[in-house]
DNA sequence: CGCTTTTCTTGAATCAGTCAAGTCTTTAAA
DNA sequence: TTTAAAGACTTGACTGATTCAAGAAAAGCG
């Protein structure tokens, strides 16, 4: 399992590991993210206010920024969805998006630690990373379809 | 050049064999699609009212919806940008995105012809694409790095 | 040509995300 | 430990892409 929840102090210490501040909110934003991968800011928000009723979704808003800008947390965003952070970062894994419900899931690479990222003709640009977004329909949605 | 701009009566031809109505507001809006690949829909309402000033951005945005329904249009929307629209369909064809401008340039998959399509554990989805994002610096944002 | 269906217009609404100004905390140094 | 500077948070307004809804217009069939 390489993302069991963290505990507090394994929480505090990856932030100060990456320079950040230690405060309530970006505690909890980060323990949430753990506990929720692929949630939304809007959901992010909800149960964070759990632990601490009174954040404004600006907050969390800098927060989700801060955390992704640093690394910790991983934005992804695939098209037709809001955002959606995970704390599973540094792995290069790539993942599956139902079309019917929006459910998103992990999957790793299929070909290799670094692939795909060969592009045939790179029109000059100097590529980074390659992000591989998979399209399906999950198995509940499935499930669903087969008994209309 | 697999999308050279087709003559109007091309245009006419492709919206008749995908069973949509011909419409001033769809030929003007294919047309500008093939012109500009990877236009926003911004830009695209812009350049459809160059030829028919009084489109609503509505009849744009249905027209696209239309018209990617049937597969006339693909629209893609890497994280962080708006949705775009490309006329060159059907080939499983990939995008290099620029990080700094958003520059948007079409990448032939380096794999094969449907490649990446394996995902090691999928979950149980069924998985009908796989699309690739790669990530980096388009040739001009690079030449204004340099010179600063 | 007239009818039916689809498409387009108009105008309002929604919703994620951002901006800005001011206040409160954290942290490191005195 | 007090303090001050930097950084983070709150509040409240705003933007901008996209969608909704209802009616008017036009395409295409008979």
């Amino acid at each position: 399992m390489p993302s069991a929840v963290p505990s507090p102090g394994e929480l505090e210490a990856k932030l100060r590991q990456a320079d950040l501040r230690i405060t309530r909110p970006r505690l909890a934003v980060l323990g949430t993210v753990y506990e929720h991968p692929h949630a939304d800011t809007h959901a992010i928000i909800d149960r964070v206010r759990v632990q601490l009723a009174d954040v404004s979704h600006q907050a969390v808003y800098d927060v989700l920024a801060a955390l992704t800008e640093t690394g910790l947390l991983r934005r992804i965003q695939p098209s037709g969805s809001v955002a959606r952070y995970e704390a599973r970062v540094g792995d290069n894994h790539h993942h599956v998006v139902c079309r019917s419900c929006g459910a998103v899931a992990d999957v790793d690479c299929a070909v290799g630690a670094a692939p795909c990222l060969d592009a045939s003709d790179d029109h000059g640009y100097v590529i980074d990373e390659a992000e591989v977004t998979y399209w399906g329909t999950c198995p509940s949605c499935l499930a669903n379809q087969q008994h209309p």
